[in-house]
Formats: structure tokens, C-alpha cells, sequence
DNA sequence: ACAGTAACCTGTTTGC
DNA sequence: TGCAAACAGGTTACTG
């Protein structure tokens, strides 16, 4: 499930390969995703040059020298660099075609997007209104603390909130929550001001230990050369319902939070 | 404004 | 063994 360190890390793999090249042609096999590709991408693509890979959210973002491709993994999406010509199986839906190899977004569950922007990105409707980066200087637990006045969501639901902080899916929500010490159920209104800071703090923490990992990789995750990333062994609580806490020792609990599965230590976590 | 939930999708796991 | 139902989850859209 590409969360902000798969799609770091892939923004990573992806960019010395691609930037300063020119777009040779694009094939599409399949422009059913989140929205539709558009289908006149080729023609639209073709002889421009990439001039940058940004991340936004958890939003690549392919600067050319005339417009923006927008990418978006979804949740079982993944881009490979590949020799050119190699052969597509199934769930190859997208291919980008340079003169030495070729950029191939496989997307199973086709929740993933990819989109052309003409003009500024920012103000694209999908960009707007999406909260800090959490690996940016503007996050802090006092914003986070500001925030929070008055909402009486789960502090999970809250952490999993775009508008108030993009990147953080169930995995990372999971994990950052144990190691500060929150309990997943907390009222968001109820946290005080040094909890939001140890928040923050393991928030920036995670995301950043998780992309010299390489990401996590749990079923559908690869790199773009094929490479699992190996977060996975560092988890503390996601998806060890029943095992015991690797700091305290007492079984890792499972509840269900805004239809997503929540995993605590309810030793270490209140 | 906020909170909760259904929907999108398909491969895998679980249950009968 | 086989088939159906449940599950996984990022994001949007809709409801109250």
C-alpha cells in the first residue's frame, strides 16, 4: 500500500532515469483507473522533455518543459523502469516510452490515477486544500495541537486526514500512534500540547526511517527496479494482532476505526 | 464545519 | 474440494 515513503521511494528510483529525457510516445492499455486516462495522452506527451519528479501527498508529479503527468499509486500501484519493448502481462496498464527504457505503471486494483495537468499543478483541484507535508518544516505538534481544538474524531482518523496532514495511511497512523504512546481511540480535542509534540516528532520519525528502508512492503509494493522495500520487519503493531508488544510484552490488540483496522498496544498505548 | 460511511476494484484469505 | 463472502485500503462523494 504505497503510503509517502513507497511513493518517496519511488520518486527516488524513478528520477535519475527520467529526468532531461524525452518522451517518445506512451501506450495505453487500459484507461479505466481512479479517472480516466486521457485518450489523447500519447499525442499530448510526445517530445516533451522531463524536466523534474516532485512529490506532493502521495502524488508523483512529472514536470515537463509543456505540463505536468500526475501519477498516483492508489493501493496497488507500483512503476518499474524497464528495458524498452518488454513484454506487458496483466495489470500493465500504462507504459511511458523513451528512447532507452520505459516507465510501466502496473495497478491491479486500478484505485491508482494518471492524469495530464497544462499549468500549474498547485492549483489543480486534487492538490488543493491537502494539508502540510510532514517532512517539511511547517509541521509541528503545535500545529497539530491547534488543529485538533474542538474535534472529537479518533486522534487515528484525524492523523489519516488529508486536509490536516497528507501521507499518513492506516500503516504509518498505526505505527507513529504506538510510538508516541496515543491509543488510536483518543479524542483528537483531547490530546494536549506535549502529546501532539511526541506525535509530530514519530510521525517525522517513521516516515523518515521507513524511506531508508525503502518502503513497505507487504504484498503489492516493489520498487522501480523490482526491489521489495523492508520496512515491514520494523513494524511494531500493524497487522501483529495477538503477538506480543516488542517493548512491553502484552498481546497487540485489533479494533476497527473509520472502517479501517487499527492495531495498539494496550499496555504501551493511552 | 464536522463526523460517519458507501463506493470504487481485484487478488487473496476465510468460512461454510 | 469448491464456491461465496469477507477483507485489504487511498480517496472522493455523499449523508445527516
Amino acid at each position: 500500500m504505497p503510503e509517502l515513503p513507497e511513493v518517496e521511494t519511488t520518486r527516488r528510483g524513478i528520477e535519475p532515469h527520467l529526468v532531461g529525457r524525452v518522451i517518445e510516445g506512451a501506450i495505453v492499455r487500459d484507461a479505466r483507473l481512479r479517472w480516466p486516462i486521457p485518450g489523447d495522452l500519447a499525442e499530448i506527451v510526445r517530445g516533451k522533455r522531463i524536466v523534474g519528479i516532485e512529490r506532493r501527498a502521495k502524488y508523483l508529479l512529472l514536470r515537463t518543459d509543456g505540463g505536468t503527468i500526475l501519477i498516483h499509486l492508489g493501493m496497488s500501484g507500483n512503476l518499474r523502469i524497464l528495458p524498452p519493448q518488454t513484454p506487458a502481462s496483466k495489470h500493465d496498464h500504462v507504459d511511458l516510452c523513451f528512447t532507452d527504457c520505459c516507465l510501466r505503471l502496473h495497478d491491479p486494483r486500478r484505485f491508482g490515477a494518471l492524469l495530464w495537468i497544462e499549468g500549474d499543478p498547485q492549483t489543480h483541484p486534487l492538490l488543493q486544500g491537502l494539508g502540510p507535508e510532514p517532512l517539511a518544516e511547517g509541521f509541528t505538534g503545535d500545529y497539530l495541537y491547534q488543529r485538533a481544538q474542538g474535534r472529537r474524531t479518533a486522534i487515528k482518523s484525524f492523523l489519516m486526514d488529508g486536509r490536516i496532514l497528507v501521507g499518513v495511511g492506516n500503516i504509518y497512523a498505526n505505527e507513529s500512534l504506538f510510538l508516541a504512546g496515543i491509543h488510536p481511540s483518543r479524542v483528537a480535542g483531547s490530546i494536549d500540547r506535549e502529546g501532539y509534540r511526541r506525535l509530530a516528532k514519530s510521525v517525522r520519525q517513521i516516515l523518515a526511517h521507513a524511506i531508508e528502508q525503502g518502503g513497505t512492503t507487504l504484498r503489492d509494493f516493489i520498487r522501480e527496479d523490482g526491489r521489495p522495500g523492508y520496512f515491514a520487519q520494523r513494524l511494531n503493531v500493524y497487522g501483529r494482532t495477538g503477538a506480543s508488544c516488542q517493548r512491553c510484552g502484552v498481546a497487540i490488540h485489533e479494533i476497527r476505526l473509520g472502517q479501517r483496522s487499527t492495531f495498539f498496544c494496550p499496555q504501551c498505548q493511552s
